[in-house]
DNA sequence: CTTGACCTTCCAGTAGCTGGAAGGATTTAC
DNA sequence: GTAAATCCTTCCAGCTACTGGAAGGTCAAG
């Protein structure tokens, strides 16, 4: 048995983490010694290094909950995979079309502004004139 | 005068976050009525509405702090003005490139997902097997 | 005079951790 | 054998930028 330093280091994941996951029922530990020490078995290490990669791919903790559910179900449909990941793709895109816009408006203004030591600067005129704006829900 | 209800319409900004700006000391209201109401002048509803548009684009609230100071500075260097928004550009674009990285993998891996009965799924497999995952900061 | 729409403050919760304090357990060095 | 170093525990607070809700005061209209 593992002890919650040792998975860290084995995961890859900051021991706050894994007793954070802990704590929200994500990963538990197997057991716990007789002093209290969280113990972890080679199954739950591996669970951590499944979140530790869904995450790094963008997935909530509770669609990695999903996920290591549907890990531990040998009878998975991969359907049901697949959709978890298509949501994800979907928000990514989403995301990318609200940075592109942003990043389109606001090349823009920057490139119209002197950037030397005199006031006016259309960047703050946007700002402070302008109707339209972008419209964001960044989340 | 106006009270807070009034320049969230004026702003498009809700009520709630109105009160909150004054809270941390983005916008403060110009004055009490003598039943403690929040009185907003016309300047502090153009900063409220400067500060929606600033956080449209994406800008920190810290951010939309030197940028008001900047707004009120009639001898601003348009320099620090673009600077700031050079710096948000930097950031739009850093996520921008995260975002195609992890939409690359995740397409990749959605693709060659059968998304049918069967259990096997390379999706699951290459969050429990394999080595090389996207590096991501995400903020 | 009462109803309803406003306003106030304060507390809690969102996501996903991270830092730190206070204190017990275990291991290593000497 | 013991002291120091390193680990572990729990609990509480804080990060961003709000948002929701409760309890209660205020104001204009009918």
């Amino acid at each position: 048995m593992l002890t919650i330093g040792d998975v860290a280091r084995a995961s890859g994941l900051p021991t706050k983490t894994v007793r954070y996951y802990a704590d929200i029922g994500l990963v538990k530990p197997d057991a716990r010694s007789q002093s209290g020490y969280r113990l972890y078995s080679d199954i739950e290490l591996r669970k951590l290094i499944f979140v530790r990669r869904a995450r790094a791919f963008g997935f909530s903790v509770e669609a990695c909950r999903e996920l290591l559910d549907l890990y531990q179900d040998r009878d998975r449909p991969s359907r049901d995979v697949k959709k978890l990941a298509m949501q994800r793709i979907a928000e990514i895109e989403r995301k990318m079309r609200e940075l592109e816009l942003l990043h389109r408006e606001l090349s823009h203004l920057a490139e119209s502004c002197h950037g030397d030591d005199r006031p006016d600067c259309p960047i703050l005129s946007s700002f402070a004139e302008d109707g339209a704006v972008p419209e964001i829900s960044e989340k």
